[in-house]
DNA sequence: CCATGTGAACGATTTCACAGCA
DNA sequence: TGCTGTGAAATCGTTCACATGG
């Protein structure tokens, strides 16, 4: 129900959900039931039933959800019912590659602007590469909310304080540093890495088992 | 202690102390204690503590942990002692800009094999791009331990059943599909639109706030 | 009858608090 | 004394089981 603290993985789940209604819609489906999100998805039925009750009843007893509602409703909580407007910060080979990243545009996100310290004026889609010192200035008139950082990590620092100071709301962080946010700015820090890890690590328990 | 499951949180968290321990490395400090380790990650220090418990005893009472030794440990348990070959099938943007992903490399991975079904021959880093039709059969000859995945979800079940079968041992998947793989094969699936997702959600959550 | 919505039971993880040892 | 290692308590998330309502 309403006003309770969610849990960050009730989130992701909320989001893979999203994705697989899109797909069941391209299906030219209409109605789904928990167990057929848990199919499609991996997460057991109970758990998705839960995580749908923590912002309302979007379903209907013996029947399921309408798809096109459902979606509807998970968007609006999600907050991607609203485009928002994508820096991205260094573009080198990832940086570069999240630019054009099919997904991003897919789920509403729009890449805004793209800053860089060398390679200025280079097109990228339809944008061209501005000095992130010019960052505040083109801020103003754009109107960003997001920022990506994919810059090298010494330097990671510097441009986190350069997008908060210009009035961006979240950070979504590749460099493999603890960035230092204030209270009011969201923050979610992806080292690609720690994914192989984690798997380097699965690897070698199943080694040393046997 | 040991053998008790251990939570993939706290698999994550090891690779992250394993990152800064470096770093306080090249600085050329000896010891650190679980409140340094906390400073520099933001775990809490009773988590750093409990997190390395599950797998011995490897600091001193009253000192620290020496930082070489934690840092020669946790590659230990997280199996980056090793040096694991990497295959990656499909070089679109992502694709291209993991092969040259210099985190990779610095934390023992080596990529050893490109594929696609076009721009084969090319050449990206000391490697070119091979037909996956050949994966098998490279497979073979350079003994691949893990994949990773970057094709259009439509083929990305084909492309993990062919690493399978080629003898894989975990796949990181970044199309946006559940893949099925047996029970032996470890999988990490990625959806670098979930990270925005999350964040625009957050975004929401504080508009909605005021 | 069927599938949702939800308290209650359970299980897992984090935090607390302190004993143990250099 | 200072910091680790660890049971016990608290918190958080998941699963169970069933009442509810189309």
């Amino acid at each position: 129900m309403k006003n309770k603290k969610i849990p960050e993985i009730t989130i992701m789940r909320l989001s893979t959900y999203s994705r697989i209604l899109n797909e069941s819609l391209e299906k030219g489906e209409k109605i789904i039931s928990s167990k057929g999100i848990s199919t499609l998805t991996g997460v057991s039925p109970d758990q998705v039933r839960k995580d749908l009750a923590y912002f309302g009843e979007f379903g209907v007893r013996g029947i399921g959800y309408n798809i096109e509602e459902l979606k509807y409703n998970i968007s609006k909580i999600i907050g991607t019912n609203r485009n928002w407007k994508i820096a991205i910060a260094g573009i080198g080979h990832l940086g570069g590659s999240l630019v054009t990243y099919p997904g991003f545009l897919a789920r509403g996100f729009i890449m805004a602007g793209i800053f860089d310290v060398k390679n200025i004026g280079e097109k990228y889609g339809d944008l061209y590469v501005e000095h992130i010192d010019n960052f505040e200035k083109i801020a103003k008139e754009v109107g960003f909310d997001l920022g990506i950082i994919v810059v090298p990590r010494e330097v990671a620092q510097n441009v986190a304080d350069i997008m908060i100071k210009s009035g961006i709301k979240a950070i979504l962080n590749f460099a493999p540093v603890m960035l230092e946010v204030p209270e009011h700015v969201e923050i979610k820090n992806i080292d690609l890495s720690m994914f192989l890890e984690i798997l380097s690590y699965y690897m070698s328990l199943k080694h040393n088992e046997i």
